[in-house]
DNA sequence: TTAGTAAACTGAACACTGTTCATTATGTTT
DNA sequence: AAACATAATGAACAGTGTTCAGTTTACTAA
């Protein structure tokens, strides 16, 4: 009498055959450059198939802006081993960009792409989403503590941080620098994580 | 002998028809969500007619882009008006969120909307985008020269500030604020750029 | 083993998209 | 009026997300 449950897990291989194949042609393409077609075409199945796993193509968005934020959080895992508060959120905002810059795919789904982003708190990415932004608020809140960061409400203060580094990442990835020349616009992003950090310096 | 200098005429005022077109319905439906055959349509002409004036989807693109830099920088004009500097940066940063909130569209366009933003730096775009940034440097320089910020090189100086205007605005733009609550989120943004102004004064 | 049923899968279609091109209509010049 | 250049277009191509009537496959009960 095993066969519903072989057949539910049937459903799930499915699902995730489909889930890898769309993430496979998604890091290197990007969301709206991948078709249904594509990924029914690797996975050797018609196109409708597709559509008895995944509502729309935007259920399969919301799979992949999970699997994302899981790379993220795995990529940002070292850095919470670093003691000190400050060098750890320092480290941190290092750690932000190169992800940004290395997985420009994954960082887009996760904050730059539109999507409905329907409220459906329970979704994976979301959760993992939160996970992230809490630690950078407990980062903020243990900077507060040891008195590097001078004493402000944490949840706005993290969010400020948060919103610089997010504003210089996807200014880069959307290709708005051509203000600055070459030469300039190479040490920007350095020039500026350095300002950024003396300005939150507590002295 | 004015038939040439009619007919050249008679080309520009058919971009234009073909442009304000555009501009309409982008303004309530964003660039991705008017085709070419809805422009069309507006003008009441063939959607192949459209491409004996524009080369292709993308230069109605840039087009685009140039108008809403055009739009901001108007938008923008009375805050330089302000005689001290550090009220008229402050006053420049909440314009510029008044701006992306206001003109959703045009802040996509100008600097979220991912395109082939090829290096035409003679593009009004670019100019007008240019001029922008520059009025955020003289700011900061003027700043800078009567202590309301610490000396830092300019340049990287006023990209961190965009930076994080921009980071904050397109973050609500793109709907990326659920991990707050209604009540959380609706003050966010005051108490960031609140606390971003802090960590910026000088003293 | 077979008949019947439920689930899985698909080909073809719909209504779109950007873009091209041969053909037709229009306006100007000889 | 005939010849020519320019402007405009209908139809088509190759692609998109999505749906649905059918077909194929897998399992169950007689």
């Amino acid at each position: 009498m095993g066969v519903k449950e072989r057949k539910e897990r049937d459903r799930v291989d499915m699902k995730e055959l489909i889930l890898n194949s769309a993430h496979q042609l998604f890091i290197d393409k990007g969301f709206d450059e991948v078709s249904i077609r594509n990924i029914a075409e690797a996975i050797e199945y018609s196109p409708a198939t597709i559509y008895l796993y995944f509502k729309d193509k935007n259920e399969i968005f919301h799979a992949l802006h999970g699997e994302a934020f899981k790379v993220f959080n795995q990529f940002m895992a070292d850095v919470f081993t670093i003691k000190d508060p400050f060098k750890r959120l320092v480290a941190m905002g290092e750690k932000y960009m190169e992800f940004s810059f290395k997985y420009p795919k994954y960082y887009t789904i996760m904050f730059i792409a539109e999507a409905p982003m329907h409220c459906d708190q329970s979704s994976e990415g979301w959760i993992e989403g939160g996970r992230a932004l809490e630690s950078l608020e407990n980062i903020v809140a243990d900077c507060v503590k040891v008195g590097s960061l001078r004493k402000q409400p944490i949840k706005p203060m993290a969010f400020t941080i948060w919103s610089y580094m997010h504003g210089m990442c996807s200014l880069v990835l959307r290709d708005r620098m051509k203000h600055y020349s070459e030469e300039e616009g190479e040490g920007m992003i350095e020039k500026s994580f350095k300002i950024f950090i003396q300005l939150l310096k507590n002295h």
